[in-house]
RNA sequence: GCCUCUGUAGCUCAGUCGGUAGAGCAGGGGACUGAAAAUCCCCGUGUCGAUGGUUCGAUUCCGUCCGGAGGCA
């Protein structure tokens, strides 16, 4: 415990104003940002993932963001690996890291220290498995998982999610060992850090939900759509694919749907995306939410924000 | 003014040969260990436009009225 990490995280959904908090904390308590979100890593996405621009990080570094050209796939394991590097670079420079973002899987792991073995993907299996799952439906992959790992069959029968199941199978296929195996090994090793965690919500869903909206609107305003033709014709990786924001707008390019109409499901997107975010974090009993609908002024906000900070240093 | 169609969940619409109703979308809840902005699971009561009549019983049939759409003069 003596030497456990001192780490900030604001974690929420997506438009609930976690960068402007951020950097401001940041700012006070003398702190470096590293970003915890799967679709900022990338080059050239700036509207879409809402990258803080220059002027409103105000100074403060940011790392993990922007570093990664989207032809590139990229993994909560390699994550880890790079905001591991990134804290012990800013602890070393005494300044306190902030753990920014909203890819809760992200942030869990790190904060978590869930030890990711190496040499565990291999995409031919995978692809043989997908197959197999088209050809002979799901039941076929459970019961070839039940024969080595009867545990984690019992775990993915329920809710027969294919993409859970093809992974358990290609784990053990690639390494010898079970998923159930491998993620209890995973949590052997004890998290160095110790986190104070700081999540922003809204009361009213609703409310929320309108900041989706108009933030979607504003980024229209700001040539969204002249990033969306630039990222569409890039090759993208099957990470990089997944960016809410650009194939929502493919039909509109493609004259199959009306601007409108492309917008309107960008926005549903949005909206269940934080919905997602909500549910993830949600469960994590340590979260000290702040509402921000029930706060006047960003201010009134930060000052709480700050004395949950000082509580735990 | 006359004729036809139409009014059912937040929206678009099914349906009940008369026994008070169900899909899609929206929305809500949940899961989550290498693609996570991903992937997946669960959740449908609403004056069936209003009002009279027929009937044991009407959202369903009939009359009238009020919305909406179209057609004819």
């Amino acid at each position: 415990m003596e030497d456990s990490i001192k780490i900030i995280s604001v974690v929420g959904p997506t438009a609930s104003g976690k960068t402007k908090l951020s950097v401001e904390l940041a700012k006070r308590f003398d702190g470096e940002i590293i970003s915890a979100d799967s679709m900022q890593i990338y080059q050239g996405m700036q509207i879409a993932t809402a990258k803080p621009k220059p002027d409103e990080m105000c100074g403060i570094p940011h790392h993990l963001m922007g570093f990664l050209p989207v032809t590139q796939t990229y993994s909560v394991a390699m994550f880890v690996r790079d905001a591991s590097a990134c804290i012990k670079d800013i602890s070393a420079r005494n300044k306190l890291p902030f753990l920014v973002g909203g890819t809760g899987l992200y942030v869990d792991s790190l904060l978590n220290n869930i030890n990711f073995s190496d040499e565990c993907r291999n995409e031919k299996i995978s692809d043989e498995l997908k197959e197999i799952y088209k050809n002979k439906g799901i039941d076929t992959l459970l019961e070839m998982l039940a024969e080595f790992d009867p545990e984690s069959a019992d775990r993915l029968r329920e809710q027969r999610n294919p993409k859970r199941i093809i992974r358990a199978v290609e784990f053990y296929k690639t390494t010898g060992i079970t998923i159930t195996e491998q993620n209890r090994k995973s949590k052997l090793v004890k998290s160095p850090y110790m986190p104070i965690k700081i999540g922003l919500n809204c009361y009213d869903r609703q409310k929320l939900y309108n900041r989706i909206n108009q933030r979607v609107d504003l980024m229209i305003e700001n040539g969204l759509l002249k990033e969306a033709e630039s990222v569409l014709c890039s090759d993208l990786s099957y990470t990089s694919v997944k960016a809410i924001g650009y194939k929502e707008l493919e039909p509109y390019f493609n004259g199959k749907k009306s601007l409108d109409e492309c917008i309107e499901n960008l926005k549903r997107q949005t909206r269940r995306y934080a919905k997602r975010q909500l549910t993830w974090f949600k469960r994590d009993a340590e979260i000290q939410w702040l509402y921000i609908d029930e706060y006047n002024s960003f201010s009134e906000l930060l000052n709480d924000a700050v004395s949950v900070i000082e509580r735990g240093l």
